[in-house]
Parts: structure tokens; sequence; C-alpha cells
DNA sequence: GTTATAAATGAGACTTATTCTCATTTATTG
DNA sequence: CAATAAATGAGAATAAGTCTCATTTATAAC
């Protein structure tokens, strides 16, 4: 069974084509994509209805997490169970996104300071992402 | 003086009566606040083209910050530089978005790792944000 | 394999946030 | 105070995302 038909049906989401076709765009290029370079990839294939559908489906199983980029473009990115934690690096010049994993050093403080919030301010933080805004500096053609 | 003119005058801004008007509506509330809130707020005193202009006026000379809150929505912030540096924490409940201060010993650990991922990915690293989602446990009425 | 049923889809209308246009008003400088 | 450039208001235009509803498809039962 294909990696899409099974995070399907891992999920008890019944498996429709426009699902795999977007599954299969998502797991093929494993980085953050604008919706609108989805909508493009997926055109004459998932209508655009269906495909906004379609993620907010698998936003509600979970696995896919949404943000914005730079230019307020929202982005989005599968991330399986599999996947291992992990923040963005924003650069402003070619506007890529870049997956980071911070140290695990680093994480576990920020565990620490997380509970300390959470104790200031009589919360229960279940989630938290950290966004890194630059240049790269030699990555892209953009950036000289 | 009063400091929605010295604020333009300190960045070469001319002083309008929108730009004066949108900067005591948000100085008046110093904390995150909905585009669309302001737009309530400022109803028949400067037109909707307007807000928008004054608001990225205030983005150029790096006094306003804007991010999305857990709708989607579009949220302004200013950030004078006599402000210390902070971050967010989201409730999911009622909404609500707290400024949080996180100790100065996390923040160097991060200045660190920070240091340490500009290398290893040849980026310049010039801001950084982190976001806190949760829940609120008695903060408001909504979260009980 | 057929059939029944509920769920998902496609197409495009609709809504809402943001940007753009352009005629008018206002701030600034000399 | 006059001249000029910049800013504004009003509403049209655009773009992202949602909604509607008739049609298609997946699933479960037989």
């Amino acid at each position: 069974m294909q990696d899409s038909k099974k995070i399907l049906s891992d999920n008890n989401v019944s498996i429709t084509n426009p699902r795999i076709l977007v599954l299969e765009a998502l797991l093929d290029n494993k980085s953050p994509i604008t919706v609108d370079e989805l909508l493009t990839k997926l055109e004459n294939q998932v209508a655009k209805s269906t495909l906004y559908r379609v993620l907010s489906d698998l936003k509600k199983i979970n696995i896919l997490q949404e943000f914005t980029n730079l230019e307020n473009q929202s982005v989005v990115e599968l991330l399986l169970d599999t996947d291992s934690h992990h923040h963005h690096l924003f650069c402003s010049d070619c506007g890529e996104i870049i997956d980071v994993e911070m140290a695990n050093e680093f994480e576990e403080k920020l565990s620490k300071e997380i509970k300390r919030i959470e104790k200031k301010f009589n919360f229960i933080i279940e989630d938290h992402r950290l966004e890194l805004f630059g240049k790269c500096t030699d990555l892209c053609e953009n950036c000289s």
C-alpha cells in the first residue's frame, strides 16, 4: 500500500482520488509549499474547492501544518509523526523556507522555559513555533 | 509634543491626521489587535484604504509588527524601541494573544543556537519569533 | 458483484480582506 | 501665503478562501 493511501486509512479518512493527489503532491516536495503553488501543481486534477477541503481534512487529522510566509501567503507542510520536530528559516531575499532542527539542548531549555510560562500565566501550552528570519547568503541565485 | 506626533517626526514621516489617529488607537490598547478591530475602532475617522496605507507606512519604519492569529486573521502590534523584546501566547479557547517575555537566560541560549544555525545554513538571521499555543485556564470567561 | 447510502467532489457563485485608481485635500518648504 | 509633492477618501478591482448544490464516488451490506 502506497504512502498516501496508508496515511489516509491510518487516519480513518476515506481514500479518494483528490486526497491521494494532494498527499502525493505534498509528499513529493517534502518542504513547505504555498497553497498557490499547490493549486498550480494540481491544476486540472483537483478542483480549487476540493483542494481547500482536502487541506482542511489533513489539518483535522493533524498531519498538516499551516503558516504564512514573509509575503503573508498561506504555506502548508505535511507533518507526519515519523518526521522530527523542526522550525523554519525564512529568507527575505528569495522567499525560501527551510526546515531547521534545533539542538536537543536548546529544545530542552525551551521546554523548561515553557513550563515556567505555563505557571506564570496559568496556561496549558500545547505547541510552539519558532520562526527565524534572515537572508541566505549562497543558497540561491537571488541571494548574492 | 504628544507620543504619536513624536513617533512620526522621529521617523521622518509627515504628520497627518489619519496617521495620528491610527497611532493613537494602537497606543491606546497596547497589545496585539486585529486589523478588523482597528478598522471598526476607526470607523468614520479613517478610510479603509488609508488605514491599510498607514499600517504599511508604520511597518516600513519598523515600528509595527504584523502576524496572524489562530483564525488566520491579520493582527498588528506597535513595537517601539522602548518596548522590550517579547513573544506571544495564543489561547485557542478565547482567541486572546498575550505578550510574553522569556527569561534572559533563555534568550541567551536562543541567541547562541541562532549563531550555530547561521553558520550551518550560511544564513544571516536578523530576527526571530516564538509563538506559544495553548489554552488559558482562568484568564477569561470563555476558558473554564 | 450489485445496490443503497452517505460522503466527497466539481464548477462556479459568493464573500471578505486587501490593493489600486484617481480626483481632491493637506502638509511642508521657501 | 503660494507652490508642490505627498497623503487621503471613496469606491472599483483583485485575490484568497468559502459555500452551494447537482453529480459522482467510496464503502458497507447483501
